[in-house]
DNA sequence: ATGCGAAAATTGCATTTTCATGGATGCTGC
DNA sequence: GCAGCATCCATGAAAATGCAATTTTCGCAT
């Protein structure tokens, strides 16, 4: 029953140099300074993600946006309960399967993701930057290829 | 008002090529692996992280532990609650600063922390060994080098 | 047609997280 | 020694989340 110790601190912690933490930890920091654009727009995280997600990609089903979004389909479905209410996306049925709940964004959804877009590829464009260029597409090279092991479900992936 | 298309799937999405989404989805994925074995240990995830992070550092700061965690404060506090409940980890001053507290390990902490780092390093090999050794090491590389860009404080840097 | 298993979305309850704040200690300059 | 400010941790109310169970619909074999 020895007290912890203060001292000691910075010896060789097991998190770093364990590369779960250290995707991450990258990932968090990064995302991090975003977030904070986001903040001041008044947009929170789950919202931008459901947004982003559906750029590019209209009608897409709650089961497939939980999916992109890294939420649970219960999470999703609250989620969008909100933004249905905020009027930012809204709900429809599919045409073949009366299952499914297509989700799509509305004009004013449209014209918010469309600025939070330009925001977050200005953004990235200044992390890229930060490395030199070879490194910045070796690391989109490696996460691509690291999300090539995940295939789950999507049909026809890029 | 046009309805939410479903056809024009995997057109071109937006977040298919953004930089932090892929590093979200591809940390997301792989630790998803092995957080269901956590599951199976009846081991939550931040508890592990709070444990794994207290894994050759004893007596870090609750900030400190937060900010290990990628958590806010007050949540680190109100999960330290239980995992002092549970018998995981303990408080104690600081000797030098009273406002610090100072979070260490217990045995039966250190004992189920053990065995998690192990089923963690195997499961971290598992990844890495199904790419070629090159990339693998890439990969960990260009992650400690964004990393490197977000000194935040924590001195002594390696 | 009809019944049966599977899939999609929602709902309810308990737990957890967040945001804003409070209370206490330490530090600096005078 | 003391005022003023920064830092650290804890708390409380409100919101979000996770998990399990429920409902509706579909696909398929009979």
């Amino acid at each position: 029953m020895t007290a912890p110790q203060p001292h000691d601190d910075s010896a060789s912690r097991f998190i770093d140099d364990y590369l779960l933490y250290l995707m991450a930890r990258a990932s968090h920091l990064i995302s991090e300074e975003f977030h904070e654009q986001l903040r001041r727009k008044g947009v929170s995280v789950p919202v931008w993600r459901v947004l982003a997600g559906l750029v590019g990609s209209s009608g897409e089903t709650v089961t497939g946006l939980a999916e992109i979004c890294l939420l649970q389909q219960p999470t999703m479905t609250k989620l969008l309960d909100r933004m249905v209410r905020d009027g930012l996306v809204r709900r429809a049925q599919d045409p073949r399967d009366r299952r499914v709940v297509r989700i799509g964004l509305t004009p004013r959804g449209e014209a918010i993701v469309a600025e939070l877009v330009v925001a977050a590829r200005q953004h990235e464009a200044e992390v890229l930057a930060r490395y030199p260029e070879a490194e910045a597409l070796a690391l989109k090279s490696l996460l691509r290829a690291v999300l090539s092991r995940h295939v789950r479900g999507r049909r026809g992936a890029g």
